[in-house]
DNA sequence: GTCTATAGTGAGATAGAC
DNA sequence: GTCTATCTCACTATAGAC
């Protein structure tokens, strides 16, 4: 069952690494090659180029997120609880991977560098993010229109949440230097779970005299 | 007053964006070399070579941001107005040039590549940011001791902060397909302000209560 | 399916004239 | 301070033997 690695999957996996680290031109063949111990030339026999190569990382990663998160969408909980086991399918995904965030962010810069010749796989990971994108909003608003959140921007929202999550573990140095340990840690992903989630459901949730004409927010305590 | 540009500060202006474009390794010298108009040896007057030219272009802009947000530490307003400001001037900032939020996203990656050689104005860039941070995770921890913000990580906190704003600035194709609009219109750039400070004053106030003992977080609704 | 060899291009950087 | 010319090296991709 833990069948060996067919080469292709070994390319992918060593180029998803190679990539979240350097990025779309920082990674030369050569370099992969020797990294999966085959000729520069072979990886040619398993993909039309480079380009392709990169969409194809981008989009299995995608899906890895899309199949993680997708239970939530299908369940029937109300819109709270299903946000909350949102925000922690979100960070579990981003978390089994060290090399998930990284990738999917600079993904966000280098996808325009294809405008001119996009592969086929480059339509697939678009597709994803607004499928999960389209999700995401339509929960938030489900939940303002059931009175349990405030009436908040949900594309504002989730703009935060995605910026919260895969920024977040994405941030390497910079992050590990603010929050004192290692991003992966267990503490520390167990600790961005439940931070987000407290901030959202402080700062979700629907004021508790909902009267009609309450649209200003409430000044700081002090 | 509004003395012609100097070589080196258009070098500078052009480099930034395409440096915010296309990254560190997808730009060429010779690119930059056209686009500013001279040729390609005349970079090397200016700069001692292609590392140390981007780098300075990161600290410049890093300089910005410092210089936009340092009046709002230098205020002596409760905490919960400074955060308020804080993250004003952080937008302000951001929105200002829509090339900084992406250099300094992806400056974020490829900071580790200098590891082996590093020019003198990297450890500039660290400098700031490591001041900023700090100073922000100050802030928050004073509003709690003060008890005007709730016990929230002021860790997690500043990285939430830096990137619903940093991201959000930076997330360009995928961010205008979830607002609908520009990003740096002016309407979508005071949207953002309202609403990550909706989301601070609701998700970050103490509550109302505080009893020693509430330390759980309160249930949705409904 | 993997290899060697190589084509063809462009990169960063240097030398030295003006 | 800017230029032309050139060096060296790495890159993506292809051809064709095994």
């Amino acid at each position: 069952m833990p069948q060996p690695l067919s080469s292709r999957d070994k390319i992918l996996d060593v180029a998803e690494a190679l990539f979240a680290r350097r990025g779309y031109t920082g990674v030369g063949l050569r370099e992969l090659a020797d990294a999966t111990g085959l000729g520069k030339s072979s990886l040619f026999h398993h993909f039309r180029g480079k380009a392709e190569l990169y969409c194809v990382v981008v989009a299995r990663a995608l899906e890895r997120i899309e199949a993680g998160v997708a239970p939530v969408f299908e369940s029937d909980a109300p819109p709270g609880e299903r946000l909350e086991r949102l925000v922690g399918a979100l960070v579990d995904q981003l978390a089994e991977q060290p090399t998930t965030a990284r990738l999917l962010l600079r993904a966000l810069f280098e996808e325009e560098e294809f405008a001119a010749d996009p592969p086929a796989e480059a339509a697939r990971a678009e597709a994803i993010v607004a499928s999960l994108v389209t999700r995401m909003q339509a929960l938030l608003h489900e939940g303002v229109e059931a009175g349990v959140f405030r009436r908040a921007s949900s594309a504002h929202t989730a703009q935060t949440l995605i910026g919260a999550t895969v920024y977040h573990f994405a941030s390497a140095e910079v992050g590990e230097g603010i929050l004192g340990k290692p991003l992966f840690s267990a503490e520390a992903v167990a600790e961005r779970k439940a931070e987000l989630i407290a901030l959202l459901r402080h700062g979700l949730a629907a004021p508790a005299s909902p009267s009609p004409q309450h649209r200003g927010d409430p000044p700081w305590r002090s």
